[in-house]
DNA sequence: CTTGACTCCGTACCATGGTACGGACTTTAG
DNA sequence: CTAAAGTCCGTACCATGGTACGGAGTCAAG
């Protein structure tokens, strides 16, 4: 592996955007290699698998201050690590317990549509009205 | 129900804050009352109405978008309501099966977290990781 | 040398759904 | 009348994770 790249190798290499790139830097994620005298900017190998961290975790549902977190605790301390995870999980439980919720209201109000004899009145509508008014006011 | 009343009268009556009444006003959500020569803005109960439509269908998943598009057909358009909503139950299908991947993915991270018997390495981080190489540069 | 591609930098913008604020004006209650 | 509360209005800000852009400078290839 390349252990130095300018960023837009980086970009490519990761299949990232470069104004990304610029903005983890901008919130510390990873450091922004020296302006050398000569050249651009290289990125070290180091920093490639960083963002390659990133990325993987943002494809676990945690947010970017959550990764800046796990890239704090490095990975000699597991209960901590363990602890974020456990959080992560509930929230994500939580989402999906609401989301249900939603679907099975969704789901009855569909099935009173389909069974509507009366279509120029609609249930889903009534519904959502205070007291099933109508608004063709 | 009182048909007309100044705005922080309505906020208080539905729950919400001023600021987002003239949100939606300036959104076209709702009808901005025309403002009187004396005195403030009156508010009608159809806009009070319309409102608590909004919210309710809010607390249905739909976005402001969504509802902009629901008000628009009344409630004789049974048929395209129908179609909105069914869309919508789509997505959020599609969301509680992303997150019960992303559920899947990280119980089993935290199963491997809590049968380590080596606490100074981490499953979750090494997962994260290209090639597990370690972050402790 | 020239030109095109790339980098840098600072600033602004985007999505969505708000929220806040300052200054000017109006209303209300004492 | 006075003071406090409310309204209006236009502008800016917030969260999160980006994305875009213009101008200036640098690098590389022909």
């Amino acid at each position: 592996m390349e252990r130095y790249s300018t960023i837009s190798n980086v970009a490519k290499l990761l299949n990232l955007n470069v104004e990304t790139i610029r903005y983890y830097e901008r919130r510390g994620l990873i450091d922004q290699p020296r302006k050398p005298l000569q050249g651009y900017r290289e990125y070290p190998g180091r920093t490639i698998q960083r963002i390659q961290f990133i990325k993987r975790a943002k494809e676990l549902g945690f947010t970017l201050d959550e990764i800046e977190n796990l890239l704090g605790l490095g990975d000699t301390h597991c209960e901590d690590i363990q602890g974020i995870a456990e959080i992560k999980l509930n929230t994500i439980q939580s989402k999906i317990t609401d989301l249900e919720s939603l679907k099975t209201v969704l789901d009855n109000l569909i099935i009173q549509c389909r069974t509507n004899p009366d279509r120029t009145h609609c249930p889903i509508v009534e519904s959502l009205l205070p007291e099933s008014k109508g608004i063709s006011d």
